[in-house]
DNA sequence: CGGTGAAGCTAACATGCATCAATAGACTGG
DNA sequence: CCAGTCTATTGATGCATGTTAGCTTCACCG
């Protein structure tokens, strides 16, 4: 299977965890991949679905609607499996949309449902792949609960940034994404003219400038501290630490 | 096995997912039960365990000390596996601490281990309990990104009556719980003194009446519309949309 | 019975954020 | 090249919430 302008994408969240052998498996569940526009709706709260979709390149909101505004409840960058639920779950309970171009990759049920029977290890990754997603939504929980807005905004770059270095797609000055301040003021639950604000703040600060989602800045360490950024939630340190007896 | 004063303690998050032997299965799995007092912290950021844990009276939370403040970032009532992270992650990154007193189920991994063996049906059931936390985690960010502080108290007791009736266990009038106001102001992320102003206001709404933790109302209906409740999220609505095929 | 400590409550002032209004810049399509 | 739309920006005003301080109520216990 050729994956267009992705390279090895699945070096993904489950890089370290899986040997060679069942990252190539894993890529062999994906049956076809897909482009997507900015915007598009990918999965829709309610649909049922017979396949599950993986990021193979650009960046995906979790987003629920409520009262005429719309709110960003997660955020997934390229390796992430983005609607795992619905092979469990069937329906979804919020969207899931792009934010600029995507490229996804396929996964019928029917294949995930052999993989799971045939290779107790990927079933093993697939559950860390889902704690995790857990313990990023705590860690948002505890951000939306401490932080001011700038100092959430400059938490989730840090995140992401953290994410992309995991994935080997990091860059030591700046972070290039699409999002809109209408898009960080979703991720906050704050206005878009106080999200305004807030950019205006990092940039005071000479901490961070974000520029049509670009983030540029000289100095993580201090934007890191800043947003009292650990990223000890996101459980990298080294290979997946699962009993080696279960399984 | 026994359980002093809980009856039917599985009733739980599984109840209808799981038939009557599969239910019986899991309490096999407990090898002892275990009281613990009010604050007593159950399971501590860090620690690597070889048990985990089922709630069987009581309430606990997932709390993140940060900055020498404590965050709450999730409630658990009976039935709720507590530490399920702690099987597939060994260590968690975050506490679990009771409010009030609670009676808890110790169910070893090796038994664990070999019930996800041998019973396909079990661990698709612990699957799903691991995505309808991170359903109920979603929830918590939109109500934190949306609602002022009265509505996010008037909405997280308005959860814990749909997750309290769904295991039986909730009153027409009132819900009784151990919850100071700080812990309120922790779950909402505000100050108790505003949390106190939010209890008012919900007083003076005549909404509810929120006494020493103990929530008392006649009228359900108005408070989840007042909080915007709409327990979709839950994953409550018969049994379990698992793909029949499935295992 | 009265002391003690935790929890609940109130007031006054400071700051964060929402809202409205208006404008400027940037991209897009004709 | 212009018009239209989406995005970014700024100022003014009011509500939501933080902070500090002090007080009250209640459960518990000596």
């Amino acid at each position: 299977m050729e994956f267009p302008n992705t390279g090895d994408f699945l070096a993904g969240r489950l890089r370290d965890k899986l040997g060679h052998d069942d990252q190539a498996y894993i890529e062999s569940l994906i049956s076809e991949t897909r482009e997507a526009e900015s915007g598009e709706v990918l999965v829709s709260r309610g649909t049922i679905a017979n396949s599950s979709t993986i990021l193979i390149s650009g960046y995906v909101f979790r987003t629920i609607e409520s009262g005429n505004r719309r709110f960003i409840v997660g955020i997934h960058v390229p390796g992430d499996f983005i609607d795992l639920h619905a092979f469990a779950l069937k329906r979804l309970d919020h969207n899931i949309v792009a934010s600029g171009p995507v490229t996804l990759g396929i996964a019928p049920h029917q294949r995930l449902r052999t993989a799971l029977e045939e290779k107790p290890r990927i079933a093993r990754a697939l559950w860390f792949a889902t704690l995790l997603d857990a313990a990023i939504h705590r860690k948002w929980i505890q951000m939306l609960e401490q932080l001011d807005a700038p100092r959430r905004i400059a938490h989730i770059y840090c995140e992401l940034h953290r994410r992309l270095e995991l994935i080997g797609q990091a860059n030591n000055r700046s972070l290039r994404t699409p999002f809109t301040q209408i898009d960080l003021a979703d991720m906050c639950g704050v206005s878009a003219i106080h999200a305004n604000r807030a950019v205006g703040k990092l940039r005071e600060l000479e901490l961070a400038e974000i520029r049509r989602g670009d983030l540029y800045t000289s100095n993580w360490d201090a934007l890191r501290e800043y947003a009292q950024f650990d990223g000890a939630y996101l459980y990298s340190d080294g290979p997946l630490r699962f009993d080696q007896d279960w399984l």
